[in-house]
DNA sequence: TATTGACCTTCCAGTTACTGGAGGCACTAA
DNA sequence: TTAGTGCCTCCAGTAACTGGAAGGTCAATA
């Protein structure tokens, strides 16, 4: 199949998918056209991409991911090991985001919002001691 | 003074206040050596500047606010409304992180992590039913 | 005075994961 | 034959830095 059936397949851009070929994540053969020539799995790999990189999971370790997927004597414990670490990597995120949110909805629970210039949003972003939360 | 203790009055590194003049957010003078030589009011910039990104407003958006905040005939509704459109992009992304989270603990939560190759994490990467949750 | 070492400069390249666009074949249908 | 769509490659740009090379400057020391 053809890129364009290929992407709606994956739910992924045509663009996306030379791109995973580019960086040899998939090596769909080619027609005498030169056109890439999907096979189902390319699909299947392509569309495993896609879930893993849902899932947040970095490219290469998606590459990694499929390296093992494909590796019949890898150890559920390799592959535990990759998500776990992602998974702390998202947990640090969302706290950090959090803590953003918490300040930013603070000042902006602040502010008048109105047509004066005070602003309490603009007075914490430059002042010495800065409003780290309520 | 000079960037050194620039960097270190502001916590930001040398690299990135540098760059940070490039794009123009910062115009410190020169020494007769070419050196950058530091006001404090660049200081007070550059910290405006490290305190916005902490809460994660992108560059654009702290040049937005920097000028804001050097404009005395603003309006305090500018200011918010550019702080609540951030912070709508912060929720979202906490709830995508969130969502992540729920599924890629699930998965870990019911992997064995042995010398086994049996892997639900991968199972599901590669399933065309993809467990989404719980 | 010469030289070390820390500090400063600019400029180029690399990072992540694509995305947009130009220029140009290939294929299908009318 | 022509139009329209799809495919190809290659180049450049995105965000926000970061690393490193090559080289000038300054203060202190041998």
């Amino acid at each position: 199949m053809n890129i364009k059936e290929a992407s709606a397949r994956t739910n992924l851009p045509a663009k996306t998918i030379r791109y995973y070929e580019d960086i040899g994540l998939v090596q769909p053969d080619r027609n005498a056209n030169g056109y890439r020539a999907f096979e189902e799995s390319d699909i299947h790999k392509l569309a495993f991409i896609g879930r893993a990189r849902g899932l947040g999971f970095t490219v290469e370790e998606c590459r990694t991911l499929l390296h093992l997927y494909e590796d019949t004597t890898r150890t559920s414990a390799e592959v535990k090991s990759i998500a776990r670490d992602h998974l702390a990597r998202i947990d640090q995120r969302i706290s950090e985001m959090k803590e953003m949110r918490k300040t930013l909805a603070h000042l902006v629970s602040c502010c008048a919002g109105d047509d004066r210039p005070n602003c309490p949003i603009l007075d914490s972003l430059a002042a010495d001691q800065s409003v780290k939360s309520g």
